[in-house]
DNA sequence: CCCCGGCATGTAATCGTTTACATCGCACCG
DNA sequence: CGGTGCGATGTAAACGATTACATGCCGGGG
């Protein structure tokens, strides 16, 4: 592969010519950069990166930790991430599926030196604090944080008020016996979605009823397992807010071999508006986040960090979530017009799937 | 940050001696070894990635190039391509929507001197040629490449095979009058899944009206218009053949909104089975495609090339797919336990979708 | 006519590593 | 007791770029 020594050669100029054509060319006279131009393209010439990252110590990438890829929330998030880096001329480097922080630290070790700001999501405050650890004056940007927050940037997704509209829903629509399946124990997103749904009791001066808090672990299996626990409870209740799409899922699978109609028998909800939920029969009420928005304020933020901007700064971002009433949680329609109007993103369904018409966004799905 | 100077100096030992304790320990004794990483680890060092590929030639990273990010098939890909260069420790370098060639060819460019090899996927011949023209003497792997490939490897899914199968599926319930939406021209799954259905009636010796292909483009929007055309048809197709399933799902709101029954009136099927065809009602007749698959072959494939393993070869490997009967080609249920026994990868669907079971695997979606 | 300034270009130091080669000390053997 | 060989460590030359500084040329003003 050439270098700017064979091009120099080449051309019957100094490196530091050719070195000036790819950076500040107004420095070189027209006619060089020209000839300069077409030597490296007959050459195919194009800078090294790592060379050039090790004198200017800026690589143009950015890292990206994810504890896994797989589902639609994580791949909205990268999509989110790389087309706001793409805009900004920024490379990225992503590394996922971290089993444990001994994995992770060994990733964001490995990215020293090849990236200029890191976008991490730390599945627990352990994780969270060895990133942390590993990255002092250096910029980060932690997604769904713990609680505290130490010198970096933070982009959290407002779980607690989607899970306290939620609350307010299902009580709004008369339910009182009310189960909600949580999500893993130390996760942040769990807990802040429980901590909303409790919020809407307390509110409403309801008494919550402990025993009704199941537990399970945000797959759709545990959805299904679930089922069994609930079906068991007397009185039995008739609503159950699930911590996400999946576990509703699952559960709504284990109703109807149960013999349940949803949502004459049982309401459920759930909780990302994954693409699913609006297909299913019944459709799912559901609270959408939008994971787009997370990775793209994530490196939004980032940017002008990575880049030493004075007077960049590090905040916490919240991005809104909103409540999506659809038929699941037997809402009849003046209901669901109602949840509409207050929030505009909400699609509204009847009782039917057909009657919901299908996204046609600009959206394209090559394969 | 600490470079190895600063911990040669403050350990009382040459750069060296620091390099090799990070490379290969055996030459040092073990006492130094343990005072080096003690030394390094308070400073808290690391060796640079940029410093150590540019003396090296390797970064260990492997670049990918997407058309898109959007959806689930992509999402898959990169999930198996991420997983396996984990596995191989490597770290990827991930651009995606290359809107044109020539933003293409710049991603592609800018990755020069970061990576060791390229996975990329060419939505046309053009894109391809370009990727091929900028990486001559560089180990490269096309996913889904067109026809000719030159000399890099590639990973085709078996498109043909697939619609072919689809092709007998449905003359084989007796279906006649037969559509189908083809994808976009020029786009290489496309042709293939027109070539393999097409296939089949040929080999049934059954005519296909030229008429009753529809011109799509991948998205559902495409698909819920695709059915003015095809419900002005007459006779009256009673069977249609979407190219992928976001089309077919267009198709069927459509369908539904104009009153007719699938599969009663219209059966439908489609092509990649995501994970909605699993869901609706009907549940989706679609083919299987393996997009985890498809990346990881061809981090498998790239790595020995990325790596200098002599004798490494490219080759042109076929990622199979499989039929998925379900209730949305009107198959009865004895025919879809005929097709379960020739192809163990389908799941049966009896009429309804609450006869599936749903997948009841490890994976999680912690949001 | 000479000097000065500015533009175009060249020279060389530098970034943080790896690694071939040199060096050094020690144990072993003759 | 001296030479030899080997294991541990040090020295210094790369790798391919960027960029501060030096140089050379040319035109204009005193």
């Amino acid at each position: 592969m050439a270098t700017i020594r064979d091009v120099a050669r080449e051309a019957g100029v100094s490196i530091a010519t050719v070195s000036r054509v790819y950076n500040q060319t107004s420095l070189v006279s027209e006619p060089t950069v020209l000839h300069v131009r077409a030597v490296a393209a007959r050459m195919d010439y194009w800078p090294n990166g790592a060379a050039r990252s090790l004198i200017t110590n800026r690589t143009n990438a950015l890292g990206v930790l994810l504890p896994d890829l797989y589902g639609e929330f994580f791949s909205e998030v990268i999509r989110g991430i790389d087309l706001a880096a793409r805009r900004e001329k920024y490379q990225v480097l992503v590394s996922s599926s971290h089993s444990d922080t001994e994995a992770l630290v060994a990733a964001v070790r490995s990215m020293r030196g090849r990236i200029d700001g890191l976008v991490a999501m730390a599945p627990d405050a352990h994780s969270a604090a060895a990133i942390r650890g590993f990255t002092r004056n250096f910029p980060v940007v932690l997604l769904e944080p713990g609680l505290e927050v130490g010198e970096c940037g933070a982009i959290s997704l407002d779980n607690y008020s989607g899970a306290l509209e939620m609350g307010r829903h299902l009580l709004g629509l008369g339910h009182r016996g009310i189960a909600t399946i949580r999500g893993p124990l130390g996760n942040v997103d769990a807990e802040e979605r429980l901590r909303g749904f409790l919020a809407a009791f307390e509110e409403a001066e309801v008494p919550f009823n402990e025993s009704l808090v199941i537990q399970g672990d945000f797959t759709e299996s545990s959805g299904f397992l679930c089922a069994e626990l609930l079906l068991k409870h007397r009185p039995r209740p008739t609503a159950v807010f699930a911590a996400n799409d999946c576990m509703a899922i699952g559960l709504i699978s284990a109703l109807r071999d149960a013999g349940l109609r949803v949502p004459q028998d049982l309401a459920v909800t759930g909780f990302d508006d994954i693409a699913i939920a609006h297909y299913m029969s019944p459709p799912l009420t559901t609270v959408r986040v939008d994971a787009y928005e997370l990775g793209d304020r994530a490196v939004r933020q980032l940017v002008p960090l990575a880049r030493g901007t004075k007077g960049a700064q590090c905040t916490h971002e919240i991005v809104p979530t909103s409540l999506v009433v659809r038929a699941s949680c037997g809402s009849n329609q003046v209901r669901s017009a109602e949840a509409a109007r207050r929030r505009p993103g909400g699609r509204v369904m009847g009782g039917e799937a057909s009657a919901d018409i299908p996204d046609a966004g600009p959206r394209e799905m090559p394969s």
